[in-house]
DNA sequence: CATCATACATACAGGGGTGTACGTTTCGCC
DNA sequence: GGCGAAACGTACACCCCTGTATGTATGATG
């Protein structure tokens, strides 16, 4: 027998906020932040709007516990599924790049980038997790022993690289891919000719 | 005496179909796509939706032609404007990035990228005006001497930067900015280190 | 077993948007 | 000086969405 159900254990259990959450993302992947309409959430979910005014108060309140839920699934997982391994410095920055790809960040990112154009709310999440991202990242190139404006650059080139080449051109082929990325790995990792060779510092 | 005013002369004088367009893609920056409505335009605009239908059939005719002028504005232009002086191929690719910043093309592209996202038509023009866009730089590299995937990780890795750069770190100081790009184009144009150096093939 | 919160349904008011059909002004022009 | 096209206004039908108020089933609980 099955005592004080925690909701959603069963298929045709009352929704919680979470159903609701993970719809209204999916929408958002979907058609954008404007086809996250309650109706059309309501309408996928199988019920009608007054559910959703029980377990939200408002549109916003939905919006909100969109950006917070994203906020913390597509940083701290990636960082920590990567920091799990014991690496060098140089090849956690290639399992980073890995982790990105493995988990479609840049796919995930795009409709809240899109969103945040023209919202606030949106805005400062993704100001938040961008400025994790690249610190993390200008961490990697620090330890390998770049620093200043050496490291920064190599940080946001990576950085931009990854979050936008999906964007861009969608699908290739992943063979000439994975050539693309040792030879692009290789490129950030150069010493810079005329300065000092990365070493710790 | 004014005779035959060609539309658009005076200040109240009746509207053309460029006006709505111009108007449209202002819109389109400041809310996205969705903000784009006849209704809206027309009060921007002083006028009714009744004018809209004169100068386009349907709202659609409207998306269709902002997506033509978008296209040719803002590759050509740029182009010609940096292939018009007479600079070396290393020197074409820092008149490149000094252009694209002046122009503010990365951020006149968000709310077109945005839209691209998630309406095929947007998205065939930004596929058009994006591989327009990586060949020249590409052409430019290989100018200086890079071929295979080593120009093209260095192109996608230019375009890829400048077009993120405003959108993630929207606003620092120019000084610091300055200091990165040479840098950064410094790296871009170094040698591999194991290959053979950039020659004229 | 009566109660009471949970979870959802229904109904109404209001706003904004698109298309379309039709009316009105304005102006060049023969 | 009246004709006709260009440019715009008006009115109607229709759709989608939000928010709110209120009704209803269901299950746990003392």
């Amino acid at each position: 027998m099955v005592d004080h159900v925690t909701a959603a254990d069963k298929a045709s259990a009352p929704l919680a906020r979470t159903d609701w959450l993970t719809a209204a993302i999916e929408t958002l992947g979907d058609g954008g932040i404007a086809a996250v309409s309650i109706v059309q959430l309501a309408n996928t979910l199988g019920v009608t709007r007054g559910s959703f005014y029980h377990h939200f108060t408002d549109r916003e309140d939905l919006l909100r516990a969109m950006l917070d839920y994203w906020e913390k699934r597509w940083t701290v997982d990636i960082r920590e599924q990567v920091s799990a391994q014991q690496l060098s410095a140089a090849d956690m920055l290639r399992a980073l790049v890995g982790a990105i790809r493995d988990n479609r960040a840049a796919e995930h990112d795009a409709p809240f980038r899109a969103w945040a154009l023209h919202d606030p709310l949106a805005r400062a999440a993704l100001q938040k997790v961008d400025a994790l991202r690249l610190d993390y990242i200008r961490s990697l190139f620090e330890a390998v022993g770049f620093s200043g404006i050496d490291a920064e650059n190599r940080a946001r080139l990576l950085l931009y690289y990854e979050m936008s080449d999906p964007a861009f051109f969608a699908s290739r082929d992943p063979g000439s891919e994975n050539q693309l990325l040792d030879a692009r790995l290789a490129l950030l990792l150069q010493t810079a000719s005329g300065s000092s060779p990365p070493g710790r510092h």
